[in-house]
DNA sequence: CGCATAAAAAGTGCATGCAGATTGATCGTC
DNA sequence: GACGATCAATCTGCATGCACTTTTTATGCG
């Protein structure tokens, strides 16, 4: 349609880049508390109260009711009706459903993404994965950890499903603040790589059985390696 | 100027309007346009302005932005900034993978719960199933959608599983409008009645395998019934 | 007429204000 | 001194208002 060239201000320095929608104040706090929820910065249990956080973000109570609104629904913090939103505990009980869940999810996505992985896919995550035996070797706990991510991230996406894509990708975030800690476990890296690499094997031959059972196999060593972590509050 | 401070105070919320069932008037919104959503009262596509909902709920747009933000998090409802909420056109392709996700999420809970459910939990879900037969035989199509539902969310809870629990469920709101009137169609009732009896025959012997590979198809036969009604707008 | 431009209308984003709920502190009764 | 009711401070839920953006309608020029 028209452009209505009138409006100064606004940043129209859309280029090639991917426009970042960071556009309104709410979804800017969304991903800043769904932040610090998910790094620990906020621990579970603790009180977020809109006055507190209208002044910190110094905005008003209208776009911090919006965001925890929002965050309500992600599952992060809990809402009740004439309550302050309470960052969610998550209990043992369901951080183990959730770690199931994951094994699932990730194992779905090993055997959709052995079926139906493109040969330029195939061919990524195989390097990414041959990349990565230095990163094993140095010892390099943060490196790695980035790639580990990035690893589990294209077997998502070879599944090729995106309902699947965005569960598995949910699932990950909130149970993120559970898993940064499991590559200072000693060993734990190189096992790491040797479980990726049984999947990667499964997924260049296009086993799809194999590939899903060695996923979930692999997530249920990542679990019971951060069941460490997990604050049995309660 | 206190009353009551005993526990209660629910049913108080409302002065105006008549009675209310639960919470917030932001809660009600969400549920009234969720299923309006769902029961394709509002097709996809259809622009949702605040204003519009504000009059017809008789409320500010104060809560109505708050019921939208939440929509969007469900993904019930697509926003941008600056512009009216839309209701998600779930494009084929996507349909296409929730259906698919929806397969293998039966499959697990299928699975799951063959392995896990109590003795009454499978004598329930046995009874259930036996007593949809009559169901069956009448034709009783509303009925028996009713009973689909029930039997199906038996088998979700009996997975043991929260998140998973959350999962189906939400993929299965969102694809209520599509399977909708699955049961209108000839001789599906009958059908239906079998692959569940195959499923709850794999369970009650406690093998996962089966049910879960029964549970998967009978979904992928609901999505292919379903798929004649998708694609309505575009 | 077609097309682009500009003004008007409609709509969203956020701030502020007030009523009612909740929580905590104060005070009375035993 | 312990327990419970009463009042004050605090916070949430929602309404309203204004600035800016988007969409629609009106207008000028070829």
């Amino acid at each position: 349609m028209q452009s209505s060239n009138k409006q100064i201000g606004i940043v129209k320095q859309v280029k090639r880049r991917e426009v970042i929608r960071t556009g309104t104040t709410v979804e800017q706090m969304v991903r800043a508390i769904a932040d610090m929820i998910v790094t620990g910065a906020i621990l579970p249990g603790e009180k977020l109260d809109e006055i507190s956080l209208a002044s910190r973000f110094e905005v008003s109570r209208t776009p911090v009711r919006e965001a925890l609104r929002e965050l309500g629904a992600m599952g992060l913090v809990g809402r009740e009706p004439n309550r302050s939103a309470i960052v969610t505990n998550v209990t043992g009980s369901y951080l183990h459903s959730m770690f199931e869940a994951m094994a699932e999810l990730e194992g779905i996505c090993a055997r959709l993404s052995a079926e139906r992985m493109t040969v330029d896919e195939r061919r990524a995550l195989e390097l990414e994965h041959r990349g990565s035996m230095r990163l094993v070797h140095a010892g390099a706990e943060e490196e790695y950890s980035a790639h580990n991510t990035e690893f589990h991230t294209r077997l998502y996406r070879g599944a090729h499903n995106d309902h699947v894509l965005e569960m598995v990708m949910q699932t990950r975030a909130r149970l993120a603040p559970f898993r940064r800690a499991q590559f200072r476990l000693p060993g734990r890296l190189a096992k790491s790589y040797q479980e990726h690499d049984v999947i990667v094997t499964a997924i260049v031959r296009a086993d799809g059985q194999a590939a899903g059972q060695a996923a979930y196999a692999h997530v249920e060593i990542v679990s019971d390696a951060s069941a460490v972590f997990a604050t049995p509050g309660e």
